[in-house]
DNA sequence: AATCTAATTAGATAAGTATCGAATTAGATT
DNA sequence: AATCTAATTCGATACTTATCTAATTAGATT
């Protein structure tokens, strides 16, 4: 699907491609009359047409000697409404990697050894990172401070700020007077 | 007019730069998180952005370190909507021609002492010849038959012809019975 | 059947551009 | 003020593609 949309907008990212349909708009035209009107080779026209037909734009009738090529007005139209869609939108997106930025994050401040070079000091960095972390902790299951602090301690000695931007973030929730930290 | 078309599909013709569009229809993001998410270069990432701000559909908004970038949804569906319209279809149109095909068929046709090679057998060319020689009788002044003949003989031996095919054509008129041809 | 004609395909070239790494700039944080 | 970071710009490279000429194909006309 994204695929389509990248050759369909290839498909008008020419001027002399533009002009084709422009004309076309008007009336049908065999090739070797468009090639007249563009100052073109008909080598050249047809290249483009086979280009735009790629796409259902236009399509070519048979006339004794000549390729008519005329406009497909219904595809033009339906594609021009439906071409930033939401789904068209979100289509365009299935094969972007909504991971690739923590990893690269954690790529960036995590040693081999899986400790923390620093604790990033930037929000959108310090999430990652967070996210990162918090998949040390069970889901649902009850820590004491001291047990968060053990784990933490495998990633920086800082474990008080640590355990603070987890719960600060919503990472983490804490029982309210002392109590147990866990993650939901 | 329709260079600015030209340029806003190229500026869509490309994967990365729809993945930018969908992704921005989402939320905003920093040409750092767009380079992680795309696996691409922040150079690179900053070199499609430029093309997609160039166009109105994407604009930076400053916060602290990042360069934040986001889509101009509006700008979107109002190009959309408008891209194939009447107006823009001409617009695409404008700077073409529209005499070329003529011309190329009375420079094939025509030899330098103004005289027809042959009488084009084919009918896109023959009336293209035919608007050509027509130019040679005033508008509205009538003619005999034989000063009809003696005009065309400058184009070709066989005046007969011609001056039927300009009859057949309408591109000139002939009253009644035998009476004068003259061009409208 | 033989001959034309327009269209397409193939091959070559030149222009355009996506991408990267390096250098620079702009702006915040310390 | 000095330092750090993200973004942009610059220069180089590799890939894409618009265009042409020449060769081939498909179809009509004679």
């Amino acid at each position: 699907m994204s695929d389509e949309m990248v050759t369909f907008f290839k498909a008008l990212a020419d001027a002399n491609r533009l002009k084709i349909v422009g004309l076309l708009a008007q009336q049908p035209y065999s090739v070797e009359e468009l090639a007249a009107l563009l100052n073109l080779k008909a080598s050249t026209v047809s290249h483009h047409l086979a280009k735009l037909a790629q796409v259902g734009l236009v399509s070519a009738k048979t006339q004794s000697y000549y390729n008519v090529y005329q406009l497909d007005e219904k595809a033009l139209q339906s594609k021009s409404r439906n071409l930033f869609s939401q789904e068209n939108l979100a289509a365009s997106v299935i094969d972007v990697d909504s991971n690739a930025y923590d990893n690269k994050v954690v790529k960036d401040y995590v040693r081999k050894d899986g400790s923390l070079k620093t604790i990033p000091a930037q929000r959108k960095k310090l999430e990652a990172i967070l996210r990162y972390i918090v998949k040390s902790f069970e889901i649902n299951k009850r820590y004491s401070e001291k047990k968060v602090n053990e784990i933490l301690s495998k990633y920086h000695e800082d474990t008080a700020s640590l355990r603070r931007e987890l719960v600060g973030y919503g990472l983490m929730k804490r029982e309210g007077g002392g109590g147990d930290y866990w993650r939901e």
